[in-house]
Parts: C-alpha cells; sequence; structure tokens
DNA sequence: AAGATCAAAAATATCGATTTTATATTTGAC
DNA sequence: GTCAAATATAAAATCGATATTTTTGATCTT
C-alpha cells in the first residue's frame, strides 16, 4: 500500500514485482512462513535483485511480508490470534470509511455500487461455475466494497483500509471457509447494498459490522480447529 | 513500519537508511515536497543506491515519501485537510489501543508509564532548557504516549498506531504549533496518566480523544493560516 | 552418541556500471 | 518572438558481480 501517484499503472519492473507477489500471497500461491529466497524469485518472475527486493521491502509495509536482519524475506506467517486482531481492526476502518462515504456519493459513485453489486451478486446467486470461482468471487468482492467507500474523502483511512482488507481476504482464502454461495453472506451483501444505495449511514454501518464479525469468526474457527500457527515451523514450500 | 523480527537493531545499511531518513523527514529536516534524488542522497548518507531505494520504498508505505513511477521519490507533501484526516484517523486508533492497553498492563507497564510520564513532566514544566528542546520533548511526548498503549496485544493496531502517530508528529513539528510548555497539554498528559494508573479506562479514552482533537485543531489552523498546501509547487531544497 | 569446532556451501546485502527514461536546452521554422 | 522538434543532460531503474553473513555439513573430542 505504498503510496504512488494513482496514475502508476506499472511503469516499473518493481512495480509490476510487487503487485505479482503481493497477488501470489494473498492468493496463498505463496505460502505461510515460505521462504522468499531472492535467486528463487528471480527465476520464478525473471528479473534482477533490486526491483525484487525494493517490492519486498514494500509488502513488509503490507504485513504481507516479514523482513529479518541478514536473513532475509518471508511470507508473513498466521495465526488465530491475528485473524482476531486483523478483522477486529477492519471492522472499525471499513465502518469509518463508510460514515464518511455514503453521505458523500454522487451519481456515478451510485451507478459503480449498481454495477458492482450486480457482478457479484450473479456469482452468489448462480450457478456455480467450476474451478476458479473463487478469485472471481474475490476480485468482485472487493470490488463491491471497495465501492461502497469509493467516496470517502480520506486517502490515509482508504489506503489503510485496503491494507487489511487485503490481509483479512489473505485468511479467508487461507481458511477455506465458505464464501462464494454462502447464503448468509449473500443476504447481507443485498442489505449492505440497499441501505448504501437509501444512504442509510446506521443501517449500513451495522450490516458490516456483523458481515465481518461474522467472517472473522468463522476464519478463527477454522485456523483454531487446524493448527495455533500455520508458518512458523518447517518451512513451506511456495 | 515495516514488520521486521523486533530483534533488528539496524543490521543492514538499508535498516539504517530507513531510520534515518525517516527521522529527518518527520523533523522537517527533508522538507514536504522536497525531491530525494538517489545521487544526492548517495553523498549525504554515504552508501549505494539499493539501500537507499529500498528505504525509500518501505518509507512509501508510511506515507512520508512518495513514489512515482520513473520519476523517482518525494518527501510526502502536507495539506491541511491531510493534517484533519490523519488526526481524525489516529484519534480513533489511539483510542482502540488504549482500550486494548490499559486492561492488560502489568507491573512493568505501570512503571514504564511512570517513568515516561516523570522524564515528559520534567520538560513540560521545568525551565527551559534552550534550543532542542523541541526534538527532546517529541522523543518524550512519544514515549509517554507509547508506554501507554504498550500493553495492547494487538501487534497490527499497534503498527497502524505507530505510523500515524509519526505522521502526525510531522504535521506538529512543521505547524510549529506551541507544545513544549504548553499548559494545556501538560494538564491533558497529567489527567491521562492518573486515569491510566488508576486504570479508569473511560476517562483515558475522553482525555485522549480531546488531547488529540484540539492538537490536530491547532495544527490544521496553522497550515490553513499559512497556506493551501504545503510541498506541492517549486520544489523546496531539503 | 552428544556436543563443539571448523570448513564449505548457500544466500543476503551491497556496490559500481549500464540502460532506459525524463527533463532541460538548444536550434530552426514560421 | 513563439512554438515545436531535436538534441544534450541529468536522473531513475536495473543489472551483473562482489563482499559479507548465515546456514549446513563434516570432523574431531569427550
Amino acid at each position: 500500500m505504498t503510496v504512488i501517484a494513482a496514475d502508476t499503472p506499472e511503469k516499473t519492473i518493481s512495480e509490476r514485482a510487487y503487485r505479482m507477489i503481493r497477488a501470489e500471497i494473498v492468493s496463498g500461491d505463496l505460502a505461510p512462513g515460505a521462504k522468499l529466497k531472492i535467486e528463487m524469485l528471480r527465476q520464478r518472475y525473471d528479473m534482477g535483485a533490486a526491483p525484487l527486493r525494493e517490492a519486498l521491502s514494500r509488502l513488509s509495509g503490507d504485513r504481507l511480508v516479514l523482513l529479518s536482519g541478514q536473513r532475509g524475506f518471508v511470507v508473513a506467517p498466521i495465526s488465530a490470534k491475528e485473524a482476531a486482531d486483523i478483522g477486529n481492526l477492519r471492522k472499525i476502518l471499513e465502518i469509518e470509511a463508510i460514515r464518511q462515504s455514503i453521505p458523500l456519493g454522487d451519481t456515478a459513485w451510485e451507478e459503480r455500487l449498481i454495477t458492482t453489486f450486480h457482478r457479484l451478486s450473479r456469482l452468489e446467486e448462480g450457478e456455480d461455475q467450476g474451478i476458479d470461482t473463487l478469485d472471481e468471487w474475490e476480485k468482485q468482492n472487493a470490488a463491491f466494497h471497495g465501492a461502497i467507500v469509493a467516496a470517502c474523502p480520506s486517502d490515509v483511512l482508504l489506503q489503510i483500509r485496503a491494507q487489511l482488507f487485503a490481509q483479512h481476504e489473505r485468511y479467508r482464502r487461507f481458511s477455506r471457509i465458505k464464501t462464494v454461495r454462502n447464503r448468509a453472506i449473500h443476504d447481507e451483501h443485498d442489505r449492505l447494498f440497499e441501505a448504501a444505495l437509501a444512504r442509510d449511514v446506521d443501517t449500513a454501518v451495522e450490516v458490516t459490522g456483523l458481515h465481518i464479525e461474522r467472517t472473522t469468526a468463522a476464519v478463527v474457527a477454522a485456523l483454531e480447529g487446524e493448527a495455533p500457527a500455520a508458518g512458523q515451523g518447517a518451512p513451506q514450500p511456495a
């Protein structure tokens, strides 16, 4: 979540590295705790060490990568405790962003809201499309929630919110909880959508709070059932 | 605010670069909007380009540096609007951290609290020592507020809080508002200290809220009186 | 066999040089 | 004289190579 002039469409190799590695960490392709050896990344992405190290440095600020003195980079490990912390914080900040956004949304904001909700609904209500529905759902889910807060005038808030959203997404995906065609989740999205359009801030806030709380609880439960902490012990391959 | 194994006492040049540049930006030695040319930094700090670029990459995640596609790095500009945003957000997060910290503070926490408050008080009540009291006050102020939230169990929260604290500090210093021997500020610190020791969360939260609100208002007023936005137009020398 | 010591291998961090891109300057046309 | 194109300059981004540090593995000792 580096601050970059919004108009930065991958002008540098470093930027590409940042996005690619970030995506792979969030999706779980790079497992929690996995060692990020420069040489291995060089081959994987076909670039020099410099842009990779810059990208990893930035990612460590996003809490997706851990940087340890002369010992290199590691994908941030995962724990049930942190899942809870992230959920709690994300709730607080998402709510604040919504409070600021909804009253200021203009026509373009409404239209974007409608579009993204529609796309998300199709996935949540339609027939199961098969394999990579999850990637697509995560994308549309992020777009929908992003649309709600898009009118929030505070860049600082939006940036931190986006950071937490990404961290939360990583946990959600890692925990393999059922999201894609989950009736309760879709109901909440639906209610959130209606409240936002109706400019009913209090309801939107309430629904969002519950939405995040429920998801977080499910993630924490899944992680606690599985193991106390993943990505701490023996190294996992990428 | 990169995630580094807490035990990282400047093992690398990159880490040193990060800390030094960060300190200079927060203190204002590197002015808002100033161009951060690699060659100039190389000479200033006597190191190669690689560690500098890594440090700057990390700083861009802290919103202290702005990174723009093939155009290099710039010290983040400041604006009255952002001052308000940061203050607002810092209030929310500081309060949350206090809520989590105070109930969990142990004996060591209490002792640290007492020590840091004492040191801060000496500066705020004692005779004016002269020139670099401000640096010292900022240091003790940070230590005191840090001590209050030190028992907060959420690393995520503490990290983001620290980020916002640094940003807020930069604005405070830039705006040149009177902090060091300000009666109102010392009163608030005093009340906050007592409330924390007494484990009176509600009072601590209330005082902190006011404390941050008042400071932020003063900063915003100072910035609005001065200029709409600093560090946007013609380049300022470092 | 467990532990310590040393040597070899691997990986990190950094440098100096090169390539690419942006900015400033000159030149020429109208 | 003003604008635009062409050129020169400066800076950013990246690479390949090297120095340093950590980790691994082997050897020796008690």
